[in-house]
DNA sequence: CATGAATGAGGGTTCATTCAT
DNA sequence: AATGAATGAACCCTCATTCAT
């Protein structure tokens, strides 16, 4: 009898769940874990409290989970713009392009990485610091590669990757945080990229 | 004689005062605003909770405070050792090079502006936009000026400014996160130094 | 025809319903009325939390419901096993052994009547003290009877109908706690039977 | 300053504290733990719900120790009247009477041990099996040695004291539950004791 | 000035109950 | 009949803040 519908409800119990998950990062990412209260969720969600237990444990395993999935699609996406190009001005290019895409499109998944999850629940520092770590080896595969191919000068890649990172994140709040950051966009991604590779030491005229 | 008496007992209250705000900066740097109680903030100071409300209003108030002044701190060293130097990257090795030692000799301050205090308070977001604001247009400054010089090809120099503040930030917060800072602070300035002269394709032979 | 369908179909809503009964017992009996929550019985007996309402109308009816309905159940077996019997002696014997057998039988039964309904409901309080008013007037009936016979000396009858209802419940409380209660199930009837009969003072010899 | 008062605040702290206390023994004993809220205790003391949590820890750390304290008092005060005597049935009649007349003087001692602390939270249950161990073997002390003595027919003293306790407990309850239990307080005792004694196969006229 | 007992708004969470399917 | 998603009152507890001493 209501195995007939179930699916149907399953589709919709999901699709529930994943609108209130969105709810939750935009939640999450504006106000920060601590701020951001299940009250403030639900409300915007448009739905009682006790639905919020229905669907998740409690605030801060959806917490952890969201920022952790969210991590995840932002290093995998950045990843795998690096892993389509071989060369490294064009691998930085690439992950540039996909940071800044993700940025535009879905500004919250920006905030809730960079700025949502500080000052949070202690095992959130631990997550917090392995997103940052993830980001810092990613960015480096590719310049120890291209060190060992001759293309960059001798530098310390841990630290040059890092500062790839922070120029990255910081270029990019800045501009969600403009009026019509989409106009932008392509200059952006130029700029980030020339001075991304310039401050390697890129000598892009060796290819 | 009564003026002295006056004087001393000023020197006193404000004495405790700093002596209470010196604490509270440590504890809001470590735990972030929310996280940290006004209760974490008397007992590490060893005083009563009446006490904290003689000296501040309230929470929110003293943090705000804080977080102006140690920005305040902060921007002013940086700009002085800009300002000490003429060439650009003289300029950028000494704002570098005073960065590093305030995040060695004082790590709260840095932790305080660019961990603390996030996802706050509502007024906060302002002050944290306004300290970014200031630390790109402090960094721009210089930039501009070797531009009209000649000595850097044309840029956004504004959105070189937040890149060079973004990539400062992220590789100092991973230098303080080691162990032992202090031997990797000459190295890191160095490192710094060189990715941001050479991302702003500055002509260091040209002087 | 229609009359079977209609027998066959309330046959099998009662045998449902029953057996939702019998598993809230059980919960009832082992977590207390406030412990045990509606999911709890509903996970137990295996249909969805509708179905608990569909049967029963809330919590706290059922509760009732169950505890008169175990309780009269405790306390017409007691009463027959008195009423099959004709001297005292033999009567405390049967009603003890009877206790006894249901405590081993079913230890759900005890557990709701001595322990499970208790710090409730406001409602219970007055079930509650029915039930025991009903208990110590169960046993107070056979003392009068045998008192009258000259069989019993001068006492307080109803303080002796207490006393042995409350040594009945620890002594019973006891025996099923233990690991194998059943092997001391005769050694306890023995015990409980001697000691109630002196404690009336009972002249045994007298017959 | 205020150091010189602080002795005077000392003591009212600690007789608010001790006022709570009484207020939640109360509450406790009339409504069981769960049904028992904090607003409960803190209206009937008359004071605000954050007064609670600066006296105690939370609500389950004072119940249980509560409970252990209250259960300490009645114990103790059982096993001194035993120790006080010698004999059997002085041992009985003392115990007995100090127990009924903690019932009369504190009813809500007597119903926290018996009523209020069931199906609560699970540490619970050990501390009420330890409490109703406690007061088993309480009783089967002296049985053991007035068997030892011959003054007692050979018999599982163990579950004799069981009895007792049970009986005892009943009685009291009753007592307790009527309306002008104080003038049944002597008959009671007497009762008590007879019943007890009898029911052990006391052979008083051998002293 | 300094103290800390007292307050109560508000946050996270539970769970009995309803109702559309 | 049966289901389980959805609800929201109510619970326990925290913590910024006040004020009498």
């Amino acid at each position: 009898m209501a195995y007939r519908t179930s699916d149907k409800v399953r589709d919709k119990k999901d699709a529930k769940r994943t609108a209130m998950m969105q709810t939750a990062v935009q939640v999450f990412a504006e106000k920060g874990y601590h701020a951001a209260t299940v009250r403030d969720i639900v409300q915007k969600a448009g739905v009682a409290i006790g639905t919020f237990y229905f669907y998740f444990p409690d605030k801060e395993t959806l917490f952890v989970y969201l920022y952790e999935e969210t991590g995840e699609f932002l290093a995998q996406t950045l990843e795998q713009a690096i892993s389509s190009k071989t060369v490294l001005h064009q691998q930085v290019a690439a992950a540039v392009q996909a940071y800044v895409n993700i940025a535009l499109y879905e500004p919250a998944v920006v905030h809730l990485m960079l700025v949502g999850g500080i000052g949070a629940v202690p095992s959130l520092h631990e997550k917090r610091s392995g997103f940052r770590e993830r980001m810092a080896q990613m960015w480096q595969r590719p310049l120890d590669f291209a060190t060992d191919e001759g293309k960059l000068p001798d530098q310390n890649t841990r630290r040059s990757a890092e500062m790839i990172a922070g120029a990255c994140d910081e270029a990019i709040l800045n501009l969600i945080a403009q009026p019509n950051a989409e106009e932008s966009g392509v200059a952006t991604v130029r700029d980030i990229t020339l001075f991304v590779l310039r401050g390697l030491g890129y000598n892009s005229s060796a290819e």
